[in-house]
Formats: structure tokens, C-alpha cells, sequence
DNA sequence: GTCTATACACTGATAGAC
DNA sequence: GTCTATCAGTGTATAGAC
């Protein structure tokens, strides 16, 4: 606070804080819990051990804060479905346009929370409860009030859902392996996928499954 | 091998080494080379930590052989399209029925597969080019020369690709936050989902992409 | 606020009795 | 082959100087 020079730092306008939580972001992201070293942390951040336990008391606390950020920005992905003015279609045309671009953003997202719901059910659960509270995240409701009056076809609601999270979100997660297996085929994963693709081909799918 | 006896052991037939490497299965799926604590693979299989260490001289090893494992049934159910008698659609069923049932039987291998893979990307690559020469893996290939004979409509191949891994694998991948997200919308994921309703919304999914 | 030094628990690995 | 005991290394966390 009171440094009058910045030498060594080269991103002035971070505060020690920030780094330590955007560090922790990435090593989490790639370790999880269990796995993730405080001393990957900061070096990552750039910055002594000590300052992780002085910011964050602990390692849990320190996890509790980046897990907390990662599912309020899952879950910010569902509002668009709360909006009655707009066809289901169209709603979820923006899902699509909006959660692929989340993925695109932080990749490994929904790695990190499917593993950390694994090894903590009870937490996510309490945090789910409290986010349906909050949101009213509500796909499937949505999804079988337009099939009542005849917006959509009729189909299975709960399957529908699923298969349109794989479709957005298996290729970020799962792009390591797409890289290899791709190449061991002659083709480039980097010439051969892009958001804007990915996004019109599940758009496709909606548009097949939902009828015109 | 002496021992006239076979107290405190319920399961006969298993030997030490088959009981470890199950055990070593379980628990680096659920938590990575990294992750993972040999004590918990010890405890799990039932033995002294000591004796894994007698089996797999150390951590390392012992993964290396679950790893090894896992990759090469995975690239086991891409033997179908070397079959050149089968039409193209009939070879894509026959491998979503065979790799769904796999999924259903390993639910974490996709996750732990693409996990190591991104951790250690060399090891991989030259794991990939052995089952490459070994399996002729080429689902684009086969895609590809279905679409120069009209067999199929003519479609981005490596987005389909994309798109049939993404179908086939995440649901089982993602089982605990489907679990929750569908029990918070009413929904009961165990009664909702099943291998066999994925099956069939996969192969709409090629009926509709790749024509009738 | 940030660092160094260090306490203390845990983890992978080995030695040696049986 | 299987166990107990134990070591060296690493990990989280804290104390204290600046």
C-alpha cells in the first residue's frame, strides 16, 4: 500500500489478492482439491507461501472461495430461462451462444465442479439449494411448458438436457484428447474446432429434436 | 500360496495382485496419479501399504498399469470400423451400443483418461501411436469414405466426431451433477436416465445428422 | 503486507521379523 | 507373501523479523 516503486510486478493494477485467487483458480481447476500443492499456488501467483495462509487462513477456506466463484458462474448461465417474454427456442439458442462461451473461457469448469461434486455431495447439494432459490433454474419446466402448448415437440425432457450439456460441454473438457486423437486421423483440432461451430451444430440439434 | 486357511478374506479367488490393482483402479480414477494416496489403495483392497510396494516396486509403476489398462479398452471399442463388411451406419450403431455399455461399466475412465492425458500429453502420444499401428483406429476415415460413395450425407466429420464422443461419454461422466441438477427441477436421475434411452437418442442423433 | 525460518503431520518407500 | 516399524522427503500451517 504504501510502496512507492512497483519493481518486479509486472501487473500493477492486481491486487496481491486477486493474483493468489486467480492463481488458485488455475491449480484447483487442474488438481482439484486433493491434488493441489500450496506451494504450485504460489509460485503461480508469484508470490511467498505464507501470503496464501495470511489471505486465506487455510487451504479449504482458500478452495471454498474459487469453487463458490466457478458454480455462481454456472449457474449465471440459467437466468436467460426466466425470461417469459422470449420462445423456448429462442432461449435456448442463447443458453447455447452463452455456456459455450463460458466454456471457452474457463475450459476445465466443468471438470472442476463435476469432480468436486463427486467427492463432496452433501456441500454442492446445500449450494444448489440456495442457487435454485436465488435463480429458479428452471430447463426442464420451461422445457415441458412449451411441449403442453404446442411450442416444441413432444420428448423426453430429462434426456433432451442431457444431451445438450454434452454436446457444450465435453468438447472443452475433453479437447486433450480430441488434440491426439484427431491428429492420429489426419486432422487439427485447432483448424478443426471453434466455438462458432460447435455452437451451430448444437443448434442444429435443437432444431431436429424440438421440430421446426 | 502355503497358507492352509483363508480367514478374514471374503473373496477367495482374487489374488493379492488382482485385488490391488482393482483397488489402484478405483482410487486413481477418483483421484489422479496426483491426487490419489496409496494408504487409500491399500486400505481399499483390503492389505498392508507395504504390500504395494511388494507388487509395483512403487507409486508410479502401479498407475502406469491402470493406465494402461484403461486406455487399451478404450481403443478396444474402435475396432468395429475396421470391419469393412458392415455399412457405415451399422458399424457407428454397433459402437455406440459397445461403448456406451463400457461407459456404463467404467463411469470414470473417460474422466480419468482425459485427465492424465492432459497432464502428461507425451506420454500419450506415444501410447496413441502404438494403438494406432496396432488397431487402424479411423472413424473420420471410414465417415469420409462413406460420404465419397454416397453412403452418407456429407457432413464436417471431425465435428460429428466430436459430437458422438460428447454424447456418448458425458452423461456417465457427469452422473453426480446430473444427479442433483435434475433432483433440484423434480426429476430423479435414476429413474430418468438409463443406457438404453442414451442409446437410442444417440442413434437419432446419427439417423438425423447423417440422413436416412 | 511480505518475507524467512521452522514446527509438525502426512506420504511414499524401505528394512527386517515372521 | 504379509506384516510392523521406521526413515526421508514433502506438505500445510505458524511464528516472528522487517
Amino acid at each position: 500500500m504504501v510502496k512507492p516503486y512497483n519493481q518486479m510486478k509486472q501487473l500493477g493494477d492486481n491486487s496481491t489478492e486477486e493474483k493468489i485467487l486467480d492463481a488458485a483458480k488455475e491449480v484447483f481447476m487442474k488438481h482439484g482439491l486433493y491434488g493441489a500443492r500450496m506451494q504450485d499456488i504460489a509460485d503461480t501467483a508469484g508470490i511467498n507461501k505464507a501470503l496464501l495462509h495470511y489471505y486465506f487462513r487455510n487451504k479449504e477456506k482458500m478452495f471454498d472461495k474459487v469453487f463458490d466463484g466457478a458454480l455462481a458462474k454456472f449457474f449465471e448461465q440459467l437466468d436467460v430461462f426466466s425470461n417469459n417474454e422470449l420462445s423456448v427456442k429462442k432461449r435456448l439458442f442463447i443458453y447455447i451462444d452463452n455456456i459455450i462461451e463460458f466454456y471457452a473461457e474457463y475450459p476445465q469448469m466443468s471438470m472442476f465442479i463435476i469432480k468436486e461434486i463427486g467427492n463432496n455431495p452433501e456441500i454442492f447439494k446445500e449450494k444448489v439449494h440456495v442457487a435454485k432459490k436465488n435463480k429458479t433454474l428452471r430447463l426442464i419446466h420451461v422445457l415441458e411448458d412449451g411441449m403442453k402448448n404446442g411450442e416444441i415437440k413432444k420428448i423426453d425432457s430429462a434426456m433432451f438436457m442431457i444431451n445438450l450439456q454434452s454436446l457444450c460441454s465435453f468438447p472443452f473438457l475433453a479437447s486433450p484428447m480430441f488434440k491426439y486423437s484427431l491428429k492420429a486421423q489426419g486432422k487439427d483440432w485447432e483448424k478443426d474446432f471453434n466455438s462458432e461451430k460447435l455452437k451451430q451444430s448444437v443448434k442444429n440439434f435443437v432444431e431436429f429434436t424440438l421440430g421446426k
